[in-house]
DNA sequence: CAGGCCGTGCTTTTT
DNA sequence: GCACGGCCTG
């Protein structure tokens, strides 16, 4: 069975293998169809089914298009599509690779020429960090990532630049809007100059481009008679109103989604798409999947009743027929040293024992700098494992470096590519003669290639660099895929011809040999694709393979492995055996949902761990340390807020019996019941001995609860103030009247419940 | 112009 | 803790 792949089933066809509800949704036909899909509901399975049935019913495979949100969720449907439909050729795809295509289509429409290349993170913060340079404005108080970040926002709710400018002058705008106001329009100015997009503007641009050519829409309209839209939850304004534009002529618009999995509303994620799904698309038809077929009871209950505790929420039952289970476990570590050893120790004795596979284990952690210690300790005792993310593949500097000079080979306007490479490897065109170049290209109205290529009339510039400039130039325009013929032969050529690998080559450093080993692995890479792709290799094609590839793409499904990696990536998944690290105030929920005690960001922060929970089958743990290491200072740890919304056991591995907390009955669950299905378990809310009430507050330490100082003993918190890592706390010590205020995070309190009644 | 040293500040999450 | 940027030197 695929760890990666959600939870299978028989493959058989017919009915019978499905649930009513199920077999309602595979069986619709026209009209909008809403799934609110639990999670572990076979929510894939039963969309690729429903393909299956569209085709079967006679509807031509060339009339479907499925989106999903993800590269790998698009090819795990593709794959299963192609099982049930063998050579069926319906198109799944992302939204940002449709986008691609089509806006590859119609470039002109958006003054952008068919060659366009896609810019990434780093290309367009070079981009902004020229622009904010050039319009002189104060970049101390902004970085270009914070301004990139704000016109992300603004692109992915359809506000182009235009628009934002109209928006500021309407109104009496913040210091930071009006930096805004200026650069955005400069930044689109210099991305059309360079016919290239962002990932933004992939969808930004195709918004517009349906919503303003009628003859367009109705032409895709009549192609795609049936979409399906999967992780609905998670579109942005840019994309719902390219599924409202694609669907609005037929209704035929079937869309899947789990409100409680929302977990990307901080990119501009907009949940009341899902929400109001059924006043868009009048005379819906809305199937709950609520059955789950992958986790444990014990699982399952915990993850509930934690998300229970969300208010802007449609409730929704979660039930299975599976069995009890393990209870859940909250594991306590002192440090993140014997969480880490513990985990490994614990994943290395199952293995022993023969009861489980090294891929039978998935860390998720809230962060990806937390995954150093466990990775150390892994190695240690060489456990095979893979992270997904950290440092991706295509995000190294040498893979960046190789790939722009095949994007300034496809597109010679690329600015963003020909500043990347044209000084690496170092030709002594450093800062001041590029940017004589670049002056001087701006006024002749030429491409920063051409002027390279003319370099010698350019005045200002030296000798050497003119000369240097023209050698680059001659270098670049000497390679072309015809006369390479293969991707991976043009990729030799460039590394040949640039000497691009004599930097490192002899080179005895582990780092060196890394980057050339990577440049080696991009170049296999480019082989796969020319062999996918016969005689239509492209460099287009695989340069928008690089462009839009993720993190998690690279995961190794198969084989024998322990995966880590950040909830957000692990959506979609499942492991038979889950942990999910640090369950700790400032980590889970993130300090950055807790600042402003926003309770969407919180609740949002409480969603993401209950998608985490969720992608356990059978086993599933938590952990939390009393002190944990972070960005080289050790700080004590407040315990989650979550924690006591679990239904857990608490276990102290490594300790002494005597440590362990004492048990008692379950506290009352949201809604005010008891649950008495299981009187043995305690939550671990005994642990802070946490009502309701205390878990109200959004930070640790809440009034009235008891602590304990080194120094000063035990008291009693009187006062909270201040927020995230400011917050203040009063206690009242029993110990001669003493009163003391402490910043939270930076004090030795430790929490240890109320006082008996 | 390049390389090295030192200080700062940062990080959530990703197509 | 680490990466990046700024500054200084060769």
């Amino acid at each position: 069975m695929h760890p990666t792949s959600e939870t299978e089933f028989p493959q058989s066809a017919g009915p019978e293998d499905l649930t009513p509800s199920q077999q309602r949704v595979v069986s619709h036909r026209d009209g909008p169809l809403l799934v609110l899909a639990g999670p572990g509901s076979g929510k894939t399975r039963v969309v690729t089914r429903r393909i299956a049935q569209l085709v079967a019913s006679g509807v031509s495979p060339h009339n479907i298009l499925a989106i999903t949100f993800t590269n790998k969720a698009a090819d795990e449907m593709a794959r299963r599509v192609e099982e049930l439909l063998p050579g069926s050729r319906v198109w799944v795809s992302t939204f940002h690779r449709f986008c691609a295509r089509l806006l590859r289509r119609h470039a002109e429409f958006v003054g952008l020429k068919p060659n366009y290349t896609i810019l990434d993170t780093s290309d367009q913060k070079t981009a902004l960090k020229a622009i904010v340079r050039d319009l002189d404005i104060d970049a101390v108080l902004f970085s270009p990532a914070r301004i990139g970040y704000e016109i992300s926002n603004a692109k992915n709710d359809l506000i182009d630049a235009e628009s934002f400018v109209r928006k500021y002058d309407e109104s009496v705008a913040d210091h930071r809007t009006a930096i805004v106001a200026r650069v955005y329009p400069a930044y689109q100015k210099w991305l059309l100059d360079s016919n290239a997009v962002d990932f933004d503007d992939l969808l930004l641009h195709v918004a517009t481009l349906l919503s303003e050519n009628e003859e367009l829409r109705s032409e895709l309209s009549a192609r795609y008679r049936y979409l399906l839209v999967d992780e609905y939850q998670d579109t942005n304004r840019a994309q719902y109103q390219i599924v409202a534009a694609l669907g609005a002529a037929h209704g035929n618009v079937c869309v899947t989604g789990d409100p409680d999995q929302s977990i990307y509303g901080w990119r501009g994620a907009r949940i009341e798409n899902i929400l109001r799904f059924e006043r868009d698309f009048p005379a819906t038809t809305t199937i709950r999947l609520e059955e789950n077929f992958r986790s444990t009871k014990a699982i399952l209950r915990s993850a509930d009743r934690l998300i229970s505790y969300n208010r802007q929420r449609k409730v929704k039952t979660l039930v299975t027929d599976n069995g009890e289970g393990e209870p859940v476990e909250l594991l306590i570590y002192e440090n993140e040293i014997r969480e880490a050893e513990g985990i490994a120790e614990q994943i290395c004795d199952a293995v022993e024992r023969g009861d489980r596979d090294w891929s039978d284990f998935a860390v998720f952690m809230r962060v990806n700098a937390l995954s150093r210690q466990l990775e150390l300790a892994l190695m240690r005792r060489r456990v095979p494992f893979q992270v997904a993310a950290g440092a991706a593949f295509y995000d190294r500097a040498e893979i960046k470096d190789v790939v722009a000079y095949l994007r300034l080979l496809y597109n010679p306007a690329d600015r963003a590519a020909f500043l990347r490479v044209v000084n690496t490897p170092l030709r002594g065109l450093g800062e001041t003669s590029r940017r004589r170049l670049v002056n001087w290209a701006d006024r002749q109205g030429v491409t920063l290639l051409d002027a390279a290529a003319r370099a010698g009339e350019i005045e200002s510039l030296s000798k050497r660099a003119a000369r240097g400039f023209a050698a680059f130039a001659e270098t670049v325009s000497s390679l072309s895929l015809a006369d390479a013929g293969s991707v991976e032969h043009l990729l030799a050529q460039a590394l040949e011809r640039t000497g691009y690998l004599r930097q490192w080559q002899g080179s005895s450093s582990e780092k060196d040999q890394e980057r050339v080993a990577n440049v080696q692995e991009l170049l296999s890479a480019a082989r796969q694709f020319d062999a996918n792709y016969g005689e239509e290799t492209s460099l287009e094609g695989f340069l928008e393979q690089t462009a839009l590839i993720s993190d998690t793409d690279a995961l190794d499904t198969s084989r024998g492995k322990v995966t880590l990696m950040t909830l957000h990536a692990a959506k979609g998944l499942e492991y038979p055996v889950v942990f999910i690290l640090g369950l700790e105030q400032g980590l889970i929920p993130h300090e950055r949902a807790t600042r402003d005690a926003g309770l969407r960001e919180l609740e949002e922060e409480r969603r993401l761990l209950f998608v985490g929970m969720t992608r356990a089958r059978e086993e599933l743990y938590l952990t939390q340390t009393e002190q944990r290491s972070f960005r080289g200072r050790t700080l004590r740890t407040i315990p989650s807020d979550f924690t006591p919304e679990l239904e857990c056991s608490v276990r102290r591995p490594g300790r002494s019996p005597s440590a362990l907390p004492t048990w008692r009955p379950l506290p009352a669950t949201a809604d005010g019941t008891i649950d008495a299905a299981r009187p043995l378990l305690t939550t671990a809310a005994d642990l802070l001995n946490g009502t309701n009430a205390a878990a109200k507050l959004p930070i640790g330490f809440s009034v009235g609860s008891q602590v304990r100082h080194p120094r000063y003993g035990v008291g009693t918190v009187v006062d909270v103030g201040g927020f995230g890592h400011r917050r203040t706390v009063t206690v009242a010590f029993q110990a001669d009247d003493r009163r003391e205020t402490f910043v939270a995070a930076k004090s030795p309190l430790q929490p240890i419940g109320r006082p008996a009644p």
